[in-house]
DNA sequence: TCTCAATCGTTCTAAATTTCACGAATCATT
DNA sequence: AATGATTCGTGAAATTTAGAACGATTGAGA
């Protein structure tokens, strides 16, 4: 089976997402053509994706809802969890531990880590936060997948270097800076200010 | 004057912050090569970016840190403020309003919006939350350039569409669902869900 | 002054991605 | 049963993006 890039992976998480949206409307059939108007993508990319997984439409009818959305999370995830820890506990780490996103399986928060005396023992939305001196630990008990930075920018890299030491090869940054990790180690950088200025100066009207 | 391409553009832009960072520890020189240590990226990526504005780069040298920073940015923003308005003061709108990156320029919330009568009125980091029937007109005084949607899913197609209405044409969705609008408006997702599931399924252990 | 090493800018090549074009399959309709 | 319209799947062309190679320029040091 060959490699699936990235891009496409990241399409084919948005088919599902669409997928489980129409199967809460009770809808159980579903073409490339309205999958494209669902997703802003065109209907020969939606087929060509759904066919590096194996086909599953049917001509004139177009896919069957449910089964699609099973052939591509097997593929891609085949069923399992993905376990989170979150360090920084302060407004935006607060925020993802409560994102509606992840409420629906999949996902995990399976702790969050912080300096702060005062957040340290409480539990936001079911996650409990620790000391971060802890976080070692409950990353390999845990079998953690990803770490989320969300502490200040000030303390970022240190922040990384710690995952990194504690086991950890997935890396989303939310601090609007660069890390340096180990090659082995992926990093997905989240600047708002980034997305934001892209945005913006892509058309200037 | 070729259009350049929105990946360009986001490079551009990381460049543009990691350039802010050596100035603030008065490093007024620096190489290709060091840049792309800094970014991940190749240098002759960073050297081809870069020659799409105009040369400004010393053989043996590098470039000037502040000239260079100075090139890239008129050519994208032209020293412009962007103006944003934030729809949904709850957790993750209220984040947004805190993040650290705006705080430098550039980026500037103008307005929040919600329904909730205990929000509105209040001032969050310095941003009153206002009443969303009060957008369209503030939207307008202000010459807001983009609307963040970050409302639960339920509402945020109707929130998309009065965005539009209300003459925004360019929005960033962090709600996880899609959302559709006239061919005009650029709509930028940002689905928390999506980019943790894709770095997971990115490179399986 | 002359040579050398470092670094820029650019052209050319290769790889990846998107788009196009079209045959094959399926159901509706006559 | 035959025809037609729709939609899938895919091979080929076109476009975009990344990468490699290399000449050109600059400052350092003999």
């Amino acid at each position: 089976m060959k490699k699936i890039p990235r891009k496409t992976i990241t399409r084919v998480l948005l088919y599902i997402r669409t997928l489980e949206g129409l199967l809460k409307e009770k809808r159980y059939l579903v073409s490339s053509k309205q999958l494209s108007e669902m997703t802003g993508l065109s209907d020969v990319k939606i087929r060509k994706d759904i066919s590096n997984f194996k086909s599953v439409g049917k001509p004139r009818i177009g896919y069957r809802t449910l089964e699609l959305k099973k052939t591509l999370q097997d593929f891609l995830l085949q069923s399992n969890t993905v376990h989170l820890v979150l360090f920084g506990a302060g407004n935006l780490g607060s925020a993802i531990l409560k994102y509606p996103g992840f409420q629906q399986g999949k996902i995990r928060v399976v702790a969050a880590f912080d300096v702060s005396r005062g957040k340290i023992g409480r539990k936001i939305n079911g996650v409990r936060v620790y000391p971060v001196e802890r976080a070692p630990e409950i990353i390999k008990r845990s079998h953690a997948d990803i770490g989320i930075i969300a502490v200040p920018k000030e303390h970022s890299q240190e922040v990384a270097d710690y995952m990194v030491l504690s086991g950890l090869h997935r890396i989303v940054n939310f601090a609007p800076c660069s890390i340096s990790v180990p090659a082995k180690v992926q990093v997905r950088n989240m600047d708002f200010t980034i997305e934001f200025l892209s945005l913006f100066c892509d058309s200037p009207k």
